[in-house]
DNA sequence: CTCCAGGTTCCGG
DNA sequence: CCGGAACATGGA
């Protein structure tokens, strides 16, 4: 089919869709398919445009967030040695503009997991769980709505390898479902509260309502702190000090990187993932 | 076989 | 507030 060209300058189309932010894209071709919210989406980088299919310009120019002043944003970072090597390693990702409750649904179901593990349960729940979509010759499935997986047994979910998250993600579905929690106004909350009020959710702690803020609820700042953060932390920004605690790395990630201390913690995850020990 | 993975929760100092 | 342990599953 013929695809329309977006013009995309400074962004990196591939490791956007593999640093870890989002798990359910697959490669097709010289592109990525997937799908957004319940749009199914094919897109393929030319240099510094973007094809995608016609009348999804928008919808791709939106989720792939390429009104986030990216130069601005980088100039922003604290200028030492680590941030900058993960700056150049990372040039052109960007944190894109997930759905809400998908995204942190799946960072739920993401404790003690690998990326390439996470990327199976999800796809394992759009298929049971989620809206099947034809298209082009090509099937999609949306993830499942809070609603749905509400009416799921733990058994249910337990059966896509969620192991001790499905309880997590069944019982955050259901209080989203029933009302006690509400994604919409937590999303007009400031960043602490909204935070706070995620974490009333089971399976939702300091790290995944961190991860939910950043990539679904477009909160910059939020800074998760997983292993590989703590272990560039502890060895680039703490080397040779000993006893230093949880807290001490939570306060200091979320003043030192700055406005937009969420792209630095990308940029330091997705660069220490793929040199400390082989890409992969 | 052993170790660890984008953690959260609970429990005893 | 802090460190430990339990919690499932699969790949290295």
């Amino acid at each position: 089919m013929r695809l329309a060209a977006l013009p995309a300058p400074d962004f990196n189309l591939a490791a956007t869709l593999e640093c870890g932010q989002v798990f359910h894209w697959r490669r097709s071709g010289a592109g990525f398919e997937g799908s957004v919210g319940d749009v199914p989406l094919f897109v393929e980088q030319r240099s510094d445009c973007l094809l995608v299919p016609p009348d999804c310009e928008q919808l791709a120019q939106n989720y792939f967030a390429l009104d986030h002043p990216l130069t601005e944003i980088c100039a922003t970072f604290p200028n030492d040695p680590a941030m900058n090597a993960a700056r150049v390693f990372c040039r052109g990702l960007r944190i894109v503009r997930q759905p809400p409750w998908e995204c942190l649904a799946t960072f739920i179901t993401s404790a003690l997991k690998q990326v390439a593990h996470i990327a199976q349960i999800s796809h394992t729940l759009r298929e049971r769980f989620g809206e099947r979509i034809e298209w082009q010759g090509h099937t999609f499935f949306s993830y499942p709505t809070p609603k749905r997986l509400a009416e799921c047994s733990e058994a249910d979910l337990r059966a896509c390898a969620l192991g001790f998250r499905a309880k997590n993600l069944l019982g955050a579905a259901r209080m989203i479902a029933a009302g006690d929690v509400d994604l919409e106004l937590a999303a007009a909350l400031d960043d602490n509260a909204a935070r706070a009020e995620l974490c009333r959710l089971p399976g939702v702690g300091e790290k995944v309502a961190n991860c939910a803020l950043l990539f679904g609820f477009g909160r910059l700042r939020a800074f998760p702190v997983d292993v590989w953060i703590e272990r560039v932390l502890r060895q680039l920004y703490f080397a040779r000090k000993r006893n230093v605690t949880a807290r001490r790395l939570r306060e200091f990630s979320a003043s030192y990187f700055g406005e937009y201390g969420g792209y630095a913690q990308q940029y330091l995850f997705h660069h220490a993932r793929m040199t400390w020990r082989g890409p992969k």
